[in-house]
DNA sequence: CAGAATCCGGTTTGATACTG
DNA sequence: CAGTATCAAACCGGATTCTG
């Protein structure tokens, strides 16, 4: 997931697929909008299925190209907030009627719907 | 990118990512819709980089997941056409909005942004 | 608490050659 | 034309251990 972001992309979609295409990076925008503001430790819970390694690359990445605020407190025990930032805000309105559109079809296929 | 789709979505957000989050297949749809109909050797040109191993596997899971036609013309050469079902085209506005997103992420970037 | 570091298998992707 | 088949490389992602 380095080289995704250095090749020339082929046009807008593939660009802004490399962004947040990812496995994890659509879900942990939305979690950090809904809760304003999320914990490292907080986001990995609401993730459920993701690695400490996976967190922490996922959110390097979306830090680097500007679609997360990392403030760390200088305070033991160690605190780090992730907050959106304005470019990253704009994207939430497409996840979010993706996010209808994915319970549409889950309710059709009759697959559990879990709230987040 | 098989596995995905048997383990259980955590939510839907995480559900619509596993069906249109991969490398192509945003843009498979993208190219799909702004011609309305594409057959295999269209879209691998304007696909530019993929292989046609990499298209024919991204083709096949689309369709599986019911976001494409695929319409096998029985003469010689093969003639093979794509087209969006009823669900994908649901999904275009999201990608052009999305799109609309990633152009105007470039233009700050000032990275060329081609039209397709 | 929020990670960093290492090891390592599995999956994804790619190059190339071939076919009905 | 629309794919298959095969092999190899690259990357992803998980488990575990460690640290300021």
């Amino acid at each position: 997931m380095d080289k995704k972001n250095v090749t020339e992309p082929i046009c807008a979609v593939d660009f802004a697929f490399r962004r947040i295409g990812g496995k994890y990076k659509g879900r942990i925008l939305w979690y950090i909008f809904n809760h304003e503001v999320l914990r490292f430790g907080e986001l990995k819970r609401y993730m459920d299925d993701i690695t400490t390694k996976m967190l922490t690359q996922t959110l390097r990445e979306l830090e680097s190209d500007g679609l997360l605020h990392r403030k760390v407190y200088q305070e033991v025990p160690p605190k780090v907030e992730y907050t959106l930032t304005e470019t990253s805000e704009k994207l939430i309105p497409f996840i979010n009627q993706l996010r209808e559109w994915g319970v549409a079809q889950m309710i059709k296929a009759k697959i559990p719907v879990r709230k987040h």
